[in-house]
DNA sequence: TTCGTTGCAAAGGATTTGCAGCGTA
DNA sequence: TACGCTGCAAATCCTTTGCAACGAA
């Protein structure tokens, strides 16, 4: 299974193979979607009831300096992570709700022409957020419109 | 001025007009970028020594309610303001280094077609990060290629 | 045995809130 | 005067760190 590959990396690299590393990476991949630390501790208790926050955001911080996770903010306090994307360059869909994300392979880069003189490309981000079919907006608030 | 329109409009909505409000907004208006609420406060500090950082947050919450000023989060921590842009839609090249946008007027909406099944869009997000042409990257370290 | 990993307690940075005094209208 | 605004202190939320015990190789 895919987790075997990561863990095998890790090990190469000179950590450890613990059941709970496994058990961050098993989640990821299971979920293509982001995730919040709270939300990795919540499930992962189910199987390590005396996992510890910070033992996640260091799991957490390990995979991401692995180049493994991605960690991204949609503009929120709290940091959402999600497995790296090792396949070319592509955006996502993604929900607002759950997180999760839908590839896309449009990149609008091309058709952007020349930068600004002066201003040095270094990277670019686009995403477009929405509800993805599992989850529908709540019909009482209608949802705020940002351009 | 600009700002009198501002502070206008928000006497309007009942708001008071003070000092420090204008200040921000002058702060704002006067810098084409993204700034954090300590470069605020260390700016401002200059005309009101005693100001508090709970005030320029409060303050920063005003606008930001009112739809005055926008708020986001470059993947970090720390939230950046900026004066929300009143003249339809647009994206923006942004420098990493000190957060001036240039505006962008192509957006990749259009070239994409159809969302993917049940997916409702709410919203896109598209900015171009980089260095502008006052803050070139320091030459020690390479930037870090992200895609 | 070695050295990475973990939980606990505590610290840290960004942001918010309770409260009483201050200032604008 | 009325009520929004402010500073102070304290709280909150998310995340990181020091330390000693634990566990994988």
């Amino acid at each position: 299974m895919q987790t075997d590959m990561y863990m095998t990396t890790l090990k190469d690299r000179g950590y450890r193979l613990t059941g709970k590393r496994r058990e961050i990476l098993d989640f990821l991949l299971q979920n293509n979607r982001y995730v919040t630390a709270r939300e990795l501790i919540d499930h992962l208790r189910e199987s390590y009831p005396t996992l510890s926050l910070e033992t996640v955001y260091r799991n957490l911080k390990t995979l991401r300096d692995e180049g493994i996770i991605e960690e991204s903010r949609f503009d929120e306090l709290e940091a959402r992570y999600r497995m790296a994307c090792q396949n070319g360059h592509h955006h996502h869909y993604i929900c607002v709700m759950c997180g999760k994300t839908i590839m896309l392979d449009h990149c609008p880069m091309p058709a952007l022409g020349c930068a600004p003189s002066g201003f040095t490309v270094l990277q670019h981000r686009f995403e477009v957020l929405g509800y993805c079919s599992d989850c529908q907006p709540a019909p009482e608030s209608s949802p705020e419109q940002k351009n």
